[in-house]
Order: structure tokens, then sequence, then C-alpha cells
DNA sequence: TTTAATCGGTTCATTATTGTTACCGTTGGT
DNA sequence: ACCAACGGTAACAATAATGAACCGATTAAA
């Protein structure tokens, strides 16, 4: 760690939330404490806390945690305020019409990738994701694309090369390939991930800027691998570049030279 | 204070988040510690360390704060899980076409009342709703009526007197009254506040029960003030009674005696 | 131009909050 | 009847939050 202007407690029990998602929608005290990797005594009162605040609701008889209202609450202030969703799906709309894959948004919240939007195809086969993962920025296009347009302090203050999990035999894994592919992305713009966080999915990926230079997100197109020949690829990369240019326009963001092309 | 497992910290952090509405989206650091009455510094750090867990972001150039994208997954996931909105919204829908007036559902959420899903009629006149508002327990149908099926003790950890502001020339300001009011409306089944919040707009509104006999929120409807009158009340009533025990069922609740009236 | 007020942000000694170990009473499986 | 695991509690030592004063930069007033 380094420029932390610290407040741990408030992180501890804000990092709980992160252990609920649509796999485990109901975790209980102990098992939370023993994945959150905290003492049992610091688990419950910090779920009290979120309790008490309606971040989370106790099933009376169960005793389990679920995650609460007062997040729906704030995703509609949020959303009224500033109508993320209702900006993005047009985008969205048209780049599964172009493409015929899933498409999808994500955005830097804290610093984890978390997706905003999705938008399906009306096929058969397609891929399926799930809105409640966070996306790891070595592995997924969303990710190296939104690494690679970073400036290198803010990348560093993010902990990529500790958190480099494998999670397919494609996954890289070596910190050197990582930075160099990271460049590469830069130059060209755009981010290709064969396989690397799932199986059978080829993610392509480009930024999306906000004030400033900086990168805020990220559009993709998650394609069924064995459609993704040379000429889908083009398709994608081209529909991907548009919606780039055209989100980060309608949030305020330059679009930067090095994304143009 | 008294019976708090403490963690302070935790409470005053997400405290914070409460001052962000649709009015006021946006607020700055100063501003935010005035409204919120504490220490700058304090605030500062709440806010660095909720938008390092993405719950607000803060404009680069502003410096002000706003809602984050932190809950935005966060509900998505809860909804996922436990979807709530999908399963309100059909009595919603009911509930206005048998009224023709703008239904609301509001659930505890910590010990506050937050609404969690609207329904309006498609009138020229009709009552519009801020769903970012926390509802009084004194002053409005919902509050009145979630108030009164609770048990003492719940209901005394809620701080009710302390919170008894006035919001128009019929808000009731006397504990007294509003101590008989509570023991009415238990008994009658549902309570009615006749601009005691907004002016023209009279509120009606039943329990919603989950597990045992605690009630977790209500259903509401309101109605303009010149429309309401003995007829419209008791069509309310009735349909109110309806969308109540339904949704408590469907909320694995049961109905409970005094509220089948 | 000078003055004054306000902004976001930082520093550091004081103090209260938190994390830890150990212990309860229950529940559920064997 | 046992044992293990559950949710929850109590007490104290140690850590982490606090808030007054202070900074430099803007902005507003004089």
């Amino acid at each position: 760690m380094q420029t932390r202007t610290s407040m741990a407690t408030v992180d501890k029990a804000l990092g709980f939330l992160r252990y609920f998602s649509t796999h485990t929608p109901e975790i209980g005290l102990s098992d939370l404490a023993r994945r959150a990797g905290q003492d049992k005594t610091t688990t419950l009162r910090c779920m009290t806390a979120l309790e008490r605040n309606g971040f989370v609701e106790q099933h009376p008889e169960t005793k389990k945690y679920r995650l609460g209202l007062a997040p729906i609450n704030l995703a509609r202030i949020r959303e009224h305020s500033f109508p993320l969703q209702t900006l993005l799906k047009p985008h969205l709309d048209r780049l599964v019409a172009a493409t015929g894959e899933t498409a999808h948004i994500s955005m830097l919240s804290g610093n984890t990738l978390v997706t905003i939007a999705i938008g399906v195809p009306d096929r058969a086969t397609r891929v399926f994701l799930d809105p409640s993962e966070h996306l790891p920025f070595h592995a997924t296009a969303s990710g190296l694309v939104v690494a690679a347009f970073m400036t290198p302090e803010t990348r560093a203050g993010l902990g990529l090369i500790a958190g480099m999990v494998r999670y397919t035999q494609h996954t890289n894994l070596s910190p050197d390939q990582f930075a160099r592919d990271l460049d590469q992305i830069a130059e060209r713009g755009f981010a290709v991930a064969d396989q690397t966080y799932e199986q059978d999915v080829v993610g392509t990926a480009r930024p999306i800027f906000g004030w400033a230079d900086k990168p805020v997100g990220a559009v993709a197109v998650a394609a069924v691998a064995s459609r993704f020949d040379a000429a889908l690829s083009q398709v994608i990369a081209a529909a991907l570049r548009e919606a780039s240019q055209n989100i980060s326009r309608e949030l305020g963001g330059r679009v930067g030279s090095a994304a143009a092309q």
C-alpha cells in the first residue's frame, strides 16, 4: 500500500459486500468471515453496521445475510440524476445488431471493473455474462484495454500483478508478457482476449474515456469462440471503434488519438 | 445513543450517502460536511473511502462528489437473486388500474422507510413521488401503518418522536396524538394521511408482512386530494387490502388477523 | 490591487474505537 | 450423549479515527 488516507474500517465493512454475488446471494456469519479472512467478531460488527444502514438484511430464521434495499435506492438516485444505462442501451443494441454477439460495457468502480450494462443477441448460442463479477485486468479484453490507456501511476495503484489469477489454460500469468501486451494494445487501440477468462469465449474491447484522457471503462463484445474468425474480428473491431468514440463523446470525454485508429 | 454495537465510523461513512438525492445529486466537500454536521477532515476521509469502494465518485474538475457505480452493481445482484421489483410490479399495476391513482411500495431499509417501486396512472393529473426520499413515520400513511404494526420494542429503536418534523400545516406534531393514531390504525388495518406530508395529496396505506408478523413495509396509494371522496377512499382501502395480503403471502409472510379486516 | 472568505486537502497529538482471545448457549448431525 | 459448528458476547490491549490549526489555491468583495 502507499498513498492511502486510511479509514480501514470502512474499507473492511464495504469489502464484505463483494462476497455477495448471483452465485452466493446469501452467506452466514462464520462462512463470510472465513471467505473474507476476517475475524468473526469483526465480521459480526461490520454486518450489523451494514444492516443498520440497509445494505444487508438478515433472515430472522436462518440468520444468513443477503444484500439489502439501500443499494437499490442509491442506484435509482444515481441513475435518475445521471442516466448511464439509458445512455448506453442504444449503443449496445447497435453493437449487438452489427456483430450478432453479446456486448457489454464495464466501468471502473473504485479500483475494480464492474459490468454496467449488457446487450444480448437473439440467437440460440451466445455468451452469457454474469453481471455480478468484477472483471480481472489481466484476463479480460475490457480489463486489458482499460489498463493499457491508464497513466502508469494510476495503473500502479491497482495492484495488477498481484491479482494475476489463472482462469483457463490460456490465461497469461507472466507480468512481462502483460506489460508488452498493454503497450501493443495502447498502440492498436483495442484488446482481444482469446479464452483467457472463460473457455470458448473471445473478448474484444475498446476503451471509453471520460474527462481528460482518463479511461473510465470499456465497451466490449464477447463472441462465441467457434464463430470468431478474421471476418467477424474485423466487424467487431470496427463496430467497437464507433461505439467507443460515440460513448466517450456523450460522456464528455475527448477521443484521444491513440484510440482513434 | 443506547444499545449500539458500535462501529460508528461505518455508520458515519454510510450516513453521508443519505445526502445525495435527485434534488442534490452532486455535493462538494465543505457543503457535505456542513449538512452532515461532521468535521471536514472526517468527511474527506469518509468520502475517499467511499470513493475507493466505488460508492461515490468525484468529478476531477469541480471536485464535487456524486453517487458511484457500486450501488448499481449491488442492486443488480440483489434484484437478480431476490427479484422484488419484478414481484411487486403486477400488484402495483393492478392497484393503479383499480384506483386510477399513483401507487407505491416502501420497505424498511435499516431503520428508515424507502420507496422501492412506483406505479403511475395514465392521467393528466396525478401524484408525483420522489423515490429518493425517505418516508417519515409520523407524516405518511406508509410510515404510520408500518409503525402501527411493529412491536413496541422495535418501534422504540427508531427514534420516532425525535423525527417529528413539520411538512405541512396538517402534519401532526403531538406525540400523544401519534400514539393514539397508531392504536387506531392497528385496529382498523390501514392508515390515511390527509395532506400531512405533501399538500394536495392524500395517502392510504396497508402493511406488508414478511417472516413472522413483522411488518417489512407498506403498500400505499397517493391520491390527488381533490379527487379523494368517500367512494374513492373505499375503493382504495379495498384494493390495498388485497394487494397487502397477496404481497405478504408472496414474501412468505403470514397475514395477521389485524391486517385481515 | 488588496483583502477576505471559501474551497479542497494535510498534519499531528489526543482519545476513543476497534480487533483479539476466550467463552456462552443452541443447533444439528452421528 | 456426544462433538462440531453455528451465531453471538465480554474484556482488555492496541490500533485507528478524530478535529483544531494550518496550507496553498481560487474566487468575491472592496
